[in-house]
DNA sequence: ACCTGAACACCGTTCAAGT
DNA sequence: ACCTGAACACCGTTCAAGT
């Protein structure tokens, strides 16, 4: 009954690496590796381990446990994103750029698409992000919760938008999917939608990235004008 | 360097249960129950095996992984989207009313956030809600691929803002923990960030659930809108 | 202070064997 | 046609023991 204290890697300090062994940023640096490189699933504490020259119990000297592990290098990601300052740039070009930013961090790192809501996005970087949303909003004018809800609404396109499109891909690229056959085999699954298969044959014809491209600026740009209107009126 | 052929639980016959033993169904409704009462982490085939008084590898003559049989539970819970019909309903309502409904589904079934993205929503139910979508954005006035972007720019929003929403109170419900102690995290990970702080502190001074809907509904106004806007012009 | 190895309690899946 | 059990190759994590 009694509820349990919630405690986070954030506000807990790294045990003092003095000189020797291992470090926590060098833990991350190599969790980091194994991620870009073999994806979400491939990240074992028995193989980050062996690729650090330890055992895979050494690790949980530094680090709480793999969840701790994963919002550690979570974060580490947003530092890349470069946001312009809100006070030059208008509010417009703000949430423009950072909504690609966001997407292009992603994309770059595809495995933390599969890490996305599940944990507090609170690690320095997300908070460096998150503030200068905020300011931007703030400056286009939000208010009080209707500054939270304007950012919420940019990052939940940003997404939702970025989710599918990355397991797309990414799944089609390491099971080398041939393209005909997944084409096929939609045809035959929605047989009784023809107007939904002419769809998905027009989208598929063209070439992939330029096509979600539009996509994702399209929504971003009926967003930012939903948001617009909410500041005129 | 041959491309693999893709292959799907949709296209495939299920191997005929004549009237003795397992079917598909009842496995899939087993794990509909487990997934809803302990989430998707808690499903798995030993234990799925346990509650039809069978053995794990039972299974497999009636689904040929884990995988597809998430695939087709992911898609059962689509069919109790309620949508109106386009034709009667105007287009914004439709969408409105789309909107809403998925995320009372998902709601409702905490789990999917988990898969969404992660599989192709081709099943029967995906595919019946996708195409009363594209039906209400085609009476709308879209045409050729910005039916797709209109459609992908509401569900993207309504992932988006769902799988979040999802991952804070089940985590948080699941595991218990003190709300205040949560709200002390924040303050002293975001003690750089004010105003980060404060909007934080207001956000959850309130009823949860009536501020997760609020938010909601205006980022969904603010997609309807630019997508009204991009109709006019 | 930091690391190790053994051990625990799990996974998904394959496959030969049974009925 | 359907199910079983044993087995394989993994997991994350705990903990007593080492240095």
């Amino acid at each position: 009954m009694t509820a349990k204290q919630f405690t986070s890697v954030w506000t807990r300090e790294p045990r003092q690496g003095k000189t020797q062994g291992l470090t926590r940023d060098q833990i991350v640096r190599a969790a980091l590796e194994i991620l870009d490189a073999e994806g979400l699933d491939a990240l074992s504490m028995r193989k980050l381990g062996a690729k650090l020259g330890a055992g895979a119990t050494s690790l949980y000297w530094h680090v709480a446990n793999k969840e701790e592990l994963l919002e550690l290098a979570f974060d580490e990601i947003w530092g890349e994103m470069s946001i312009p300052d809100p006070g030059s740039a208008g509010w417009r070009d703000t949430g423009w750029a950072f909504a690609h930013g966001m997407r292009k961090v992603i994309l770059r790192h595809p495995w933390v698409a599969g890490l996305i809501g599940r944990m507090p996005a609170i690690g320095p970087n997300s908070l460096r992000a998150a503030e200068l949303l905020r300011k931007g909003l703030h400056q286009a004018g939000f208010r009080g919760l209707e500054e939270d809800y304007a950012g919420a609404a940019i990052t939940a396109f940003v997404f939702g938008s970025v989710i599918p499109e990355v397991a797309w891909f990414s799944a089609a690229a390491e099971k080398e999917y041939d393209a005909e056959s997944m084409r096929e085999i939609i045809r035959t699954a929605a047989a009784d939608y023809p107007e939904l298969v002419a769809r998905a044959e027009e989208y598929t014809a063209r070439d992939p990235a330029a096509v979600r491209e539009m996509n994702f600026a399209f929504g971003l740009a009926c967003v930012l004008d939903g948001l617009e209107r909410r500041l005129v009126t």
